[in-house]
DNA sequence: TCATTTGTGAACGTCAACGTTTAGTATTAT
DNA sequence: ATAATACTAAACGTTGACGTTCACAAATGA
């Protein structure tokens, strides 16, 4: 919150200039690598903090001094990953000729982050887990679908405007194609193999959403 | 496995016939409703079988007499939750006139279904813990998922054979439908309100649905 | 009545995890 | 060198849950 860090060009830890031994920051890194793949494999209550600790070669008072307690840990999480998905989906939103082109473009980007963070164990677990922690899941709820939603929203909009499509409620419509994309990657992950799927075939399941997607709503 | 019950019309327990105190079978019921709330509310490692039992008004004893150990209850639960889902869909493929009117019927008990036994928060649980019951996650995804699929791409090729639609692939356009349905009730979720919406909203829901769907497959 | 089975309540042993404390080591600025 | 901070390993107290055991009550057929 407090602008006292310093910035190095690498992820080198920037000299603290003051105090005794500088914190060091790739433990920070692990330990939330750790707890993500902990909360998103067995789900917030069956993780272990010893085992985090374990797996990201830190003590366990380390994880204490940083983050509180498991709920704390657990909404740095949150944090990081509503963050992390915020600035891919900024990614996503780059110029593109034709609304075709376009719609991939995002789709594609952000079907790969969330495949890329096997992030449907971390939606299911939040889902649950959110009676105890509302504020941190309404947070992430908020920068990642949230975001999703009104940036496809206002993309269509856009388009709308333009005439390449006849949409008269651009929101529900974001929903729609958000659904087609995401139904796949469900499908995938209830009957078809756990391993993540590649980036052809990512590209293939966003086309054809994008396909049934504009059929729909083509301005004839 | 045996056939040594005998039947009554209700749920009333029929004579066993047979040996000392009978079985009460409204307590294997009460006892799955209060596992079904558990564990689909806090998920299978948070919910414990003490308040399981205090809230289905039954001894703990019972519990592992009758179902083994916390693991078995999971199963039995996932059971009787994938027989209830294959009957809901049973009833839903019943005769409608147009394709039209067909896919609503077919949407609109499923999704009453889905809402009804916030069956979310059950996919996202077994989701998490399929690597601890792999058979009976597999199991639930065949009776559940796996059922629906079948049944509507059927419906749908045989709306293609009779041309009322254009549907090269029955099974993807299976999934597209099955996603938009689906995605409203993961916004909803998600965005919305926790109550489960009524009959009309689901209606709304699912005829939106098909709408859109049929725009993109309708035949020429 | 008696044998047989279901069910209860309370207590028990065990274990795993949370979160804390303590004593000591490592790394830095002064 | 010294003070200050980060960090570790190991032990600790506590809690909660699993699953079991035991003595006893309840419900039924013979």
């Amino acid at each position: 919150m407090s602008a006292e860090n310093t910035y190095t060009a690498k992820t080198d830890t920037a000299a603290p200039a003051r105090a005794g031994r500088p914190t060091d920051e790739r433990k920070t890194e692990a330990i939330i690598d750790a707890a993500r793949e902990a909360f998103f494999g067995e789900g917030y209550s069956a993780a272990s903090i010893e085992r985090i600790a374990e797996h990201a070669g830190v003590s366990k008072v380390t994880i204490y001094k940083r983050f509180g307690d498991k709920a704390g840990l657990l909404e740095a999480l949150v944090r990081r990953q509503a963050q992390n998905m915020t600035t891919a989906i900024g990614d996503a939103n780059r110029a593109a000729e034709t609304i075709e082109a376009k719609l991939v473009n995002f789709g594609f980007t952000l079907m790969s982050f969330l495949f890329d963070e096997s992030h449907f164990h971390f939606d299911s677990m939040l889902i649950i887990e959110r009676e105890r922690q509302p504020e941190a899941a309404q947070r992430f709820f908020d920068a990642g679908p949230g975001t999703m939603r009104r940036e496809l929203t206002a993309i269509l909009a856009a388009a709308h405007k333009r005439g390449d499509v006849a949409i008269a409620k651009p929101q529900r419509a974001a929903e729609d194609l958000l659904s087609l994309w995401k139904g796949f990657a469900d499908m995938e992950l209830r009957f078809g193999v756990a391993e993540k799927p590649s980036p052809a075939q990512i590209k293939n399941h966003v086309r054809h959403g994008v396909e049934v997607f504009l059929r729909a709503y083509r301005a004839d």
